[in-house]
DNA sequence: CGAGTCATTGATCTGTCTCAATATTAGTGG
DNA sequence: CCACTAATATTGAGACAGATCAATGACTCG
């Protein structure tokens, strides 16, 4: 009955495609001179809402146009920065984190492209974790002043931008449900059934994964030691369900891997 | 350096007072009527956005007027069940919580006064997760769509409503944190640490507290089993941490509590 | 007052952590 | 392009926190 469609994890199919373009001028540092617009993003079905028309789109395209662009290992923002816009991102995968006291982290998600960065910092007018990208990535900007700004005047917008905060509430809840009741394996397993669907929704292979983040951070995410990750990865691995090469992985036996999550999410 | 000013719990100080009034004559079922507006409801501090204008508190008035009284044990909605309406709890507590195959059930919150209900269900039109009163409850109906009609009419609560999701988020958030580094001990310090500072918040003793669920609740809720739970009171009672006696604790030590919880906010 | 739920406490068992050693990969500079 | 170095991953053995099983005690509510 649990429905693991939800736990925030990261992934990235193949290196993103066509992406030298941006290399030769570089006006202002990281602001990418590639301009694509929202209406004509393939990521649009996913960021934005059904039904919304050409005029309006127009003013997405106008409001979000800003582009940046975070080498692999950058922040995009910090914990307790101030908090002036969203980001979407376009391409690329990214871990929030928070740093802990002993000088470890936590991380607390892995966003996809398409997927929002920054939302828990509404409240507060702050940041309150760390987003680093664990690839070169493309983000979009999203001034939260003209967003909320713009979904007063598009209405489809303002009720999609509540279904998005709301799934996040729904998906943070899952990954508490898992984490909660689950033991490593099951925790694994529900990872990678939310990694698959997550690539599914893009149109990608859904059982070629080639993971961006390390055991350590999958670990971290989890609640689990990184030892107990490979140990879970070896297992997987010798049982037939997946085949393991570093951080690609090939899913083999997507039946077990569903009996693993579901059969495995009692207290 | 963890912030744990978010996980969400549910206490109630003493019973509800002066709340028989409603029992002599009901006219839809369970429809109370007494009718306490917003605009002087003792909550609209933590329900209402600051500098809400007298005119505007009006329209508030009428649009969020009904409330539903729920008893304890009793559901106030379903899993599954049509979304139409957000719930702010005016007294008593509830319980969110899914059932998981093996017939147990995954608690995923507790709620109190001034809080909202029902925000997960916003992204797909139906409840995710059941709603128990954990006391005898009375509840403001908030019908969604009427909701975003007003917030559109007015700003300031419709950045407020942004607001309450976003902390929505990072209170979910944090409770992960909690689940993926903390162990038993650490899990119930910030559990109580949480609790206080919801009381605080309104206006209610921060020592003395009167747990609402059963030691089976916190547990799920926190990914230990009743018996840890039970064994971990015990243990801060004899420490002299705090007095425990059935549901009814008295934090004598903070400052051993914030050790706790802080200190082994280590993954 | 009695039945049933809830809480406490003990003894044992097990999954995961910890510590440690080795292997592999990715990154760096000559 | 290759050698070198640091980061990451794997695997093993032992330790421990919390689960499990079980029995008793206490409270709640009809």
């Amino acid at each position: 009955m649990l429905d693991i469609k939800s736990l925030t994890f990261s992934i990235s199919q193949s290196p993103p495609p066509s992406a030298h373009a941006q290399s030769a001028i570089v006006v202002p540092i990281r602001r990418s001179s590639i301009t694509v617009l929202c209406s004509s993003c393939n990521l649009r079905k996913i960021c934005m809402p059904q039904g919304i028309t050409v005029d309006e789109f127009n003013q997405v395209d106008v409001t979000f146009s800003a582009k940046r662009e975070v080498k692999a290992g950058r922040l995009l923002f910090r914990n307790g920065e101030k908090f002036t816009s969203l980001f979407a991102i376009r391409t690329g995968a990214f871990k929030s984190y928070v740093a802990l006291e002993d000088g470890n982290e936590q991380v607390t998600g892995f966003q996809m492209s398409g997927e929002l960065l920054g939302l828990d910092g509404i409240a507060s007018n702050h940041h309150t974790c760390n987003a680093m990208a664990l690839e070169d990535s493309e983000v979009c900007l999203m001034p939260f002043r003209q967003l909320e700004e713009l979904a007063h005047n598009i209405p489809v917008l303002q009720r999609h931008f509540h279904k998005i905060m709301s799934s996040d509430i729904f998906n943070q809840k899952q990954i508490s449900i898992v984490l909660a009741g689950m033991r490593a394996e099951a925790r694994l397993a529900a990872f990678f059934l939310n990694l698959v669907d997550r690539l599914h929704a893009r149109g990608l292979s859904q059982s070629d994964i080639l993971l961006r983040m390390t055991r350590q951070e999958i670990g971290s995410y989890l609640g689990i030691k990184p030892e107990t990750v490979s140990r879970v990865f070896s297992k997987f691995s010798k049982s037939g369900l997946m085949e393991v090469s570093h951080r690609s992985i090939r899913i083999l036996r997507m039946d077990m891997l569903c009996d693993l999550a579901d059969h495995c999410a009692c207290a």
